[in-house]
DNA sequence: CCTCCACTGGAAGATCGGGAAG
DNA sequence: CTTCCCGATCTTCCAGTGGAGG
């Protein structure tokens, strides 16, 4: 039944884009200049997740390499790279100024002076999660580094700029801003059903089906997608030629709590521990939580440590926290 | 209402692990 | 081998905050 698992993986660029012509077109007058060898101006793209800002970003980047002789592009994902060493190195490797690079050898700002020297073709940078870096201070060094076009892509406008200094953020109001709102139901079945043309059978799953997929994935077409890649999986399994409502009823909750198993697997020993009793729990005051995480471990790490745990497990969306102060608890995320 | 203190998160410095240079 | 330096991780210290409980 499966025919191109590529085009149901989250990272999958479609040719086609729908429903985001507006979208486009801004960003690509934005980036005009770059076919004509010049700077690009920073873009930022802001609204919730699945709503299709990295597809775009990367379509429009894809689409530039291709019509554009002399051009570098390069894709940096903050929440992977957050450090501001690991940001400043994705940039070079795009350019391939890194061959020669050690973080123990290499003087403090190497990195960042080797950025500005930069004089090749026009390059294009997507920094995507760009809410997610931790030393925001990376911003505006590389705004200052005139070699760049930067396409910055943020889940929230406000949470980005809260942290920024006020040059910065004024500099970043007026530039191009591309808002991106959820997809509708309707808009949603018309992402899933090419991909269901280019990567099952024809006939696998109904519109009907389709909207079904929509409604769970309430406008984000990254669960869309992955409960699609479920769905189209189980069916395979089961050895069925097209897929059936149970299984897109079982996929839609399965597909959730496969992105979450996926983030919980990238914590480490201790960010577990944590984990498991807020699960536990399923609402836990923290003083309760760390005195119980010492008891839960050998060699205990700091209070003020587990508070930087539960942060990140917050950004991982894993946990929330509710309350401020002496009311807060955790929860974990259904 | 007010006070207290549990809780948060920034800052600064220590420690760890690892690769290069001597 | 040792020494040195790096980023990453962790600890220590602490100022600020706002909800609980008088």
């Amino acid at each position: 039944m499966i025919r191109d698992a590529r085009v149901l993986q989250p990272e999958f660029v479609p040719i086609d884009i729908v429903h985001r012509t507006q979208e486009v077109n801004t960003l690509a007058a934005a980036l005009d200049p770059v076919t004509d060898s010049q700077w690009g101006e920073t873009t930022l793209i802001h609204g919730p997740s699945g709503v299709g800002k990295t597809c775009i970003a990367r379509h429009m980047t894809d689409k530039l390499q291709e019509s554009v002789l002399d051009l570098n592009t390069q894709y940096v994902n903050c929440w992977e790279d957050y450090s501001r060493f690991k940001t400043l190195y994705r940039i070079l490797e795009g350019i391939g100024q890194t061959y020669d690079i050690h973080r123990q050898s290499t003087p403090r700002d190497e990195l960042l002076e080797r950025l500005r020297d930069y004089d090749g073709p026009p390059y294009v940078v997507i920094l995507d999660e760009v809410d997610q870096l931790e030393d925001k201070r990376v911003l505006y060094e590389l705004y200052r580094t005139q070699s760049l076009t930067m396409i910055l892509i943020a889940n929230r406008e406000d949470e980005l700029f809260e942290p920024l200094n006020e040059r910065l953020t004024s500099r970043l109001r007026t530039s191009t801003r591309i808002e991106f709102k959820r997809y509708s139901m309707d808009e949603l079945v018309e992402i899933l059903r090419p991909r269901v043309r280019l990567g099952l059978r024809e006939d696998a799953v109904t519109t009907d089906q389709l909207g079904l997929i929509a409604n769970a994935a309430a406008g984000d077409a990254r669960v869309g997608i992955e409960t699609l890649r479920v769905a189209a999986r189980r069916a395979t399994h089961e050895g069925l030629d097209t897929v059936s409502d149970d299984i897109i009823r079982n996929a839609v909750s399965e597909a959730k709590s496969e992105i979450r198993q996926r983030n919980v697997d990238r914590l480490t020993d201790h960010q577990q521990i944590v984990y498991e009793i807020i699960t536990e729990h399923g609402d836990i005051a923290p003083s309760d939580l760390y005195a119980e995480y010492r008891e839960h471990t050998e060699n205990p790490k700091s209070d003020r440590m587990v508070r930087n745990y539960l942060k990140k497990m917050e950004r991982y969306n894993l946990i929330r926290a509710e309350g401020h102060n002496r009311g807060r608890t955790y929860h974990s995320v259904t």
